[in-house]
RNA sequence: GCGCCUGUAGCUCAGUUGGAUAGAGCAACGGACUUCUAAUCCGUGUGCCAGGGGUUCGACUCCCUUCAGGCGCACCA
């Protein structure tokens, strides 16, 4: 039973609102002393045309009392509601063990497929934080909208199409060593393409050779495509470990080259639609009536361009996955391709064009550039995953030595610490690079909020059967109260981070429902007080670990059972 | 020049889409471990919500404008 929902019934019979209008307008009061659910009758102030006050005070005579609504109060232009507080923990609890880590699921996704294209790496470059903040992000997004009920797709497109492909064969071909590129792949190949650029600088024949090899790339021609391959392959699976580190599964890999044959169609259907126009030797599509600037397709040399491999990618993937919604989780930079990109297929007829969104990511920044890395001047994603493992290596040999799986546990709680900076603030704002906030262990944290999950779990290990059925009733201290009420929240908070594409809602959730647990645990005790209350205070913990546990992963976070 | 984003406590940021007394973490200081893991908890302060107009019962939130910073403006992706 959804309290909110039912005292936004009990205002819509005894008003004109209609249950949907309430259920907007109902909020939470500042101040818990307050009540616990609010309703403003400043809107129907104009309808009634009294005061506020008044209104509020008629309404609250009226409200009807059970078992749910213990008591209305007006408080100015406010309705204010008490609910029946045993009532209330013995409904969230209870929903939360039963539902598992169902918890906060929904049907609204039934049926519907939600595309996600996150991380995107270059073949043969290497993976640095911007690409990690990206695949974090992504990764979290394509969780929550599989938690309520979607079909999700996680899509990798892989950039492994261009002239800087025969460059790099051409490098290969001239440097290459196979010894030590199969050391270190993507460093060796980023080498001798640095190289290139930098011989090609002496003797210009050379970008004709590179765009040779391109040439013979795209006609075919088995060694040339037999080395993009091997240069393909070797990156994969490279980038493959990192994914396992954070757990990521790709469902395709299916990057620029794949849609490099499906590119005419594109152009077909343009030109079809008379939306090419020739332009300084290049075919665009005018998007004046969208007041953006025009959208490039053919470049003069007769070759194509990305938002041409982006066109013919969103075809596809209408066709193939009949998607809801596609989203393109990419860093905010490019707000005004997608802009270009979306109003073309609009343009061409596709309706579903409004069903593909741009996510855009934070952009990296460092506040002071000669530190951004300990050892360059980019940062690599595997320095900052060493760098954090390492850390916590060092914390758990000094607080806690004998744990077990030492090595398993740091990895956790590093990589915990890495997602939860990258996803701590709202997306709109760029990211500044700091390994101070990177490896700060305490206070909003990604560690603070893992370690409170194994306190938690802690208990009930110690405590080990725990009574299915506990009264808890036993459950009457305020910091309890809030803490169940925190639970109760995760619904909406789950659906709001949906809407807005915003996993830092659940980040800020995740942290709140910690720090509700924390203050509980250092107040009450548990274990050790007498039995009623033990077995409902051990049902609570079951149901904030459960829920850590949900929020925790929907974030990618994974919970270390001790730390 | 045009477009988009940002401006809230010393620092990093929230602010439930227009509601009640604007909140957290960090940093500083003080307190709580022979007691369920102190990576924790409790206590102590700080605000021209960038500035100026407007909209209305009510604005950090919406509109206009000025200032400051960032990103982007076709043959790279």
């Amino acid at each position: 039973m959804d309290f909110k929902l039912e005292i936004a019934k009990k205002i819509s019979n005894i008003t004109d609102m209609e249950e949907a209008k309430v259920l907007d307008l109902m909020e939470i009061p500042p101040q818990p002393n307050m009540g616990d659910y609010a309703f403003p009758c400043f809107q129907l102030a104009k309808v009634m045309r009294k005061a506020p006050n008044m209104i509020a005070k008629e309404l609250a005579e009226k409200v009807e009392k059970d078992n749910i609504v213990e008591k209305a109060e007006a408080a100015g232009g406010y309705l204010n509601f008490f609910v029946n507080k045993e009532e209330f923990i013995k409904q969230v609890i209870n929903q939360v063990i039963e539902q598992g880590d169902k918890y906060g699921t929904s049907d609204e996704g039934e049926g519907k497929t939600v595309l996600v294209e996150f991380s995107s790496p270059n073949i043969a470059k290497p993976f640095h934080i911007g690409h990690l903040v990206n695949t974090i992000t992504g990764n979290a997004i394509e969780k929550i909208f599989k938690h309520l009920g979607y079909k999700t797709v996680k899509l990798n497109h892989i950039g492994d199409y261009g002239t800087q492909f025969g460059k790099l064969i051409s490098a290969y071909k001239r440097w290459g060593d196979d010894e030590v590129i199969e050391k270190d792949p993507i460093n060796e190949l980023l080498k001798i393409y640095v190289k290139f650029h930098d011989e090609a600088e002496k003797d210009p024949s050379l970008e004709n050779e590179g765009r040779m090899y391109f040439k013979q790339l795209e006609d075919g021609e088995p060694e040339a495509v037999a080395l993009w391959e091997k240069f393909r392959e070797l990156s994969l699976k490279e980038f493959k470990k990192l994914y396992k580190d954070f757990n990521i599964e790709f469902d395709s890999y299916a990057g620029e080259s794949f849609y490099s044959d499906k590119m005419p169609e594109v152009i077909e259907i343009l030109k079809d639609k008379n939306l090419l126009k020739e332009s300084n030797g290049a075919q665009i599509v005018d998007l004046e009536q969208f007041n953006l600037p025009p959208c490039m397709i053919i470049k003069s040399d007769g070759a194509t361009i990305y938002a041409t491999r982006d066109l013919a990618a969103a075809i596809y993937r209408k066709r193939t996955y009949d998607f809801f919604k596609s989203l393109y989780v990419v860093g905010n930079t490019q707000a005004l391709h997608f802009k270009q990109f979306f109003s073309v297929l609009k343009l061409a007829g596709f309706d579903w064009a409004d069903d593909c969104v741009h996510v855009g990511t934070s952009l990296v920044k460092f506040a002071d550039r000669k530190l951004a890395s300990r050892k360059g001047d980019v940062i690599y994603a595997k320095e900052v995953v060493d760098e954090a493992v390492e850390k916590t290596l060092e914390i758990i040999n000094t607080k806690n030595p004998n744990l077990e799986n030492k090595e398993d546990v740091a990895k956790k709680v590093g990589m915990g610490a890495i997602i939860y900076t990258f996803l701590k603030n709202n997306m709109d704002r760029d990211i500044i690079f700091s390994w101070e906030d990177m490896l700060s262990f305490e206070g909003e944290s990604g560690p603070y909020v893992q370690y409170s999950y194994v306190r938690g779990k802690s208990i009930l290990k110690k405590a080990g059967n725990i009574d299915e059925n506990p009264d808890l009733s036993y459950l009457k201290t305020e910091d309890e109260y809030n803490l169940v009420k925190q639970l109760g929240f995760f619904k909406e908070t789950v659906k709001q981070a949906a809407d807005r594409y915003e996993p830092f809602v659940i980040n800020r959730y995740v942290t709140d429902l910690a720090k509700a647990y924390n203050k509980f645990y250092n107040t009450h005790p548990i274990l050790t007080a007498e039995k009623e209350v033990r077995d409902a205070r051990l049902a609570l913990t079951k149901a904030v670990t459960n829920v850590l546990d949900i929020g925790l992963n929907l974030l990618g976070i994974q919970t270390p059972e001790s730390m």
